[in-house]
DNA sequence: CGTGTAAGGAATTCTGACACG
DNA sequence: CGTGTAAGGAATTCTGACACG
């Protein structure tokens, strides 16, 4: 598993099909963003561009937030394991 | 490996996308989808989704077209390997 | 037969903002 | 803080058709 043609990393999914495959709102997904708990990739006419990975990562976020988890420490948590 | 989340599998990519990445045009991805050779998903509002494994078939297809292979026997190989 | 294109419409996505709280 | 919504614009996709061959 080193670079290849993860299928799972690919961003090519638009934002309409993140929501019905998540549930949430686009609203709400660009706003997980706007907070840096993801990063979709961009279409060249700037369409924002998701991978399974980053459906996986929204369905954690939002199970998180029902917690009560706020977005500030969600980032926290995610640069602890990015390290 | 049954029925799971196999992400190659899910159609979830549109036809733009699918162009970007396979280096045809949509009339052509198209095309071969009236002729039979490809089956995308739709989304509620009729819009074509294709999974990688679309995309792979997309590009074997292109390849034996440049070959002189007509659709019609495309797809009769096609039949011959789903049986 | 395989593919390009102009045509017109419908649905999608984008951003910035106001709202509530 | 997290999320809904109306607003206006830009880009996408869809279908059926004419074209060439």
């Amino acid at each position: 598993m080193a670079m290849s043609e993860k299928f799972k990393d690919k961003k090519v999914i638009m934002i309409g099909t993140v929501c019905e495959l998540t549930g949430l709102s686009a609203r709400k997904i660009r706003y997980y963003e706007e907070r840096g708990l993801l990063f979709p990739g961009r279409s060249s006419a700037g369409n924002r561009k998701y991978s399974f990975s980053d459906i996986e990562a929204l369905m954690e976020i939002a199970n998180q937030l029902e917690d009560g988890t706020k977005t500030n420490e969600i980032k926290k948590e995610l640069k602890r394991k990015n390290m």
